[in-house]
DNA sequence: CTAATCTTGACTGGAAAGGTCAAGAATCGA
DNA sequence: TCGATTCTTGACCTTTCCAGTCAAGATTAG
């Protein structure tokens, strides 16, 4: 019941998109920097987030990941499914036909009723977040925009 | 952002007392036999259950493990922050110390901020289901009462 | 007494998390 | 066109934790 790490470097990746670079191509190494993530993890992390069409790139010099979609369109819940493949239960109605195949109680599981339940709420919750929403409470904790002297305090 | 298998057979396991025994001790091996839970496992997973103090313990010929309070003061909420911790997220303010710490971001973390709502709003939903929500499922799902012929259906 | 039942804690195999690395392909500016 | 820049692909590694097993002991009912 914990997010992953990967999960968690990649909200903050996409709020640093958001908030310093209003969504435009930003290179990884910048992005790691200031959010003080493993840059060679954070390689691997924007692929994820690449095949869930959340982000694109661009190669070459001023290159760098960007968002395809506006900021207001993209929620914390579809980052949480693209990274983590959703809310799992190992259960009866999960994603994994095998896991499915191998709960004998299946058609009777109390257990797996109620929890299909508390991850649809769950999903709703996610989902009433978007990018925006961070990068505006970003403006209220007074964080200060990438001024390429790294991250200081606007008091 | 998935349960473990000690949650869920934690869940079935409580389940199963409220309904075949009425929160009344039950034998780890009945319980085992009827949810389909490894019976050693299980043995561990009541361990942690009787230190977060949702059951109690009785040993001897006709002991097994009960419920210490009744079926509607038992939340999911609590069976899963007593096998999982609670909803982590390592990061800034969560319960692991060493963790905090260890978030360079932490005072202006975002995306710690957004997850910390969304847990207090999670920790709602499972709290708002009890145990007795759960044999009442049981009932509606026509589920037979254990009748020492395993489990079968009422049509 | 003894059979049933929980208690304690050590142990293990395999998978997943978390992270690193190298070589290559595309792109831009000069 | 050349070279610097930046993403791409995929192999690799280490550590932790999950899921499960097991053995020996403590308690209690009858």
């Amino acid at each position: 019941m914990r997010l992953s790490s990967k999960t968690m470097y990649a909200l903050r990746a996409l709020f640093d998109i958001t908030f310093h670079s209003h969504g435009k191509a930003t290179k990884i190494d910048a992005i790691a920097a200031r959010e003080n993530v493993p840059p060679r993890f954070l390689e691997q992390i924007f692929q994820d987030l690449k095949a869930a069409q959340i982000v694109g790139s661009k190669r070459g010099p001023n290159g760098g990941y960007f968002l395809l979609r506006s900021p207001e369109t993209i929620t914390i819940g579809q980052v949480v499914r693209a990274m983590e493949g959703g809310v799992e239960h190992n259960c009866c109605f999960g994603s994994d036909a095998e896991v499915r195949e191998k709960c004998k109680v299946s058609p009777k599981c109390v257990t797996a009723s109620v929890w299909r339940d508390i991850s649809v709420q769950l999903n709703a919750i996610m989902d009433a977040v978007t990018l925006s929403e961070l990068a505006l409470r970003g403006e209220t904790l007074k964080l200060t925009r990438d001024s390429d002297a790294g991250l200081t305090y606007t008091i």
